[in-house]
DNA sequence: GTCTTGTGCGAGAATGATTCTCATGCACAT
DNA sequence: ATGTGCATGAGAATCATTCTCGCACAAGAC
């Protein structure tokens, strides 16, 4: 009712879309969009810079990835799992964990509610060096 | 011997730089290093765009200021206390509150220990609509 | 106060990631 | 099979941020 015309996009399926999914696929951890069109050009499929942005985008919108803007230079994306959740990254080998527990969502509901702001969402990404990582040194 | 001595960079007292603090020190919410040298500029301190962008990684580096990349263009800046803490920010109005609470720092350890990581940090921030904003409609 | 020394400044060029342009291609419904 | 638009791609355009480099000046030594 509110919204009475959701128009769904309706995504058109593309050689290229699915070649940039499939690759997200077979990977571990954040990769850039522009490490993503290299991959993409060394395998073979031959994909513009563009289409890569604007699949990505499309991808981020649909919630089958996500978005790390860590630093300063590219942003980074990677397969997730569509319910919400947060990651766990090693700052060395790049190695990403899902990680996903209530309590901080609680947290976060509560100290916007505690504050009168609504409609909450939030941001958080833990880095750390993973075992191996630790390791190795 | 590692690090044996941390040499104090010595960081010089300009007329710049103790403008884009001040500054700082007035506004409420994060400002874009664009908006406040445009600012400097309006009030009739001269400052380069360059000096702009050099005092504030100096002063994100000392902890004086924080820093928070949103979305995709400019990265923005904000006087901050210089202890840990978290902001929750309005997306309407850019009105900014430090929120500081032991549980989401005891969770973010706890959770990066189980999977073997050492070493962590974490970011996160909170967004939502304030309290004068949402009865603004 | 004066001198010495190197850091900080400024204007514009350079960089580099992301987006836009627009002619052509192709997915999908009919 | 055909038609209608969204999707694509090569390169140009955008735009925040960083670099260059000669000159000014803050800070410490004398
Ligand atoms: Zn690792
Ligand atoms: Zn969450
Ligand atoms: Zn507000
Ligand atoms: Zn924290």
């Amino acid at each position: 009712m509110s919204s009475p015309d959701t128009a769904p996009p309706a995504r058109r399926q593309t050689r290229q879309r699915t070649a940039v999914l499939d690759l997200l696929d077979e990977l571990d951890g954040f990769r850039s969009a522009q490490d993503l069109h290299a991959l993409l050009r060394e395998r073979g499929d031959s994909v513009g810079l563009a289409t890569v942005y604007r699949a990505l985008q499309a991808l981020v919108d649909d919630g089958l990835v996500d978005v790390l803007r860590s630093g300063e230079g590219e942003a980074a994306y990677r397969r997730c799992s569509p319910v919400h959740h947060h990651h766990l990254v090693c700052r060395s080998c790049g190695r990403t964990v899902e990680v996903a527990d209530p309590p901080v969502e609680r947290w976060a509901a509560r100290i916007a509610a505690e504050h009168g702001f609504a409609d909450v969402q939030h941001e958080l990404e833990v880095f750390g060096t993973c075992g191996s990582c630790a390791a190795d040194r």
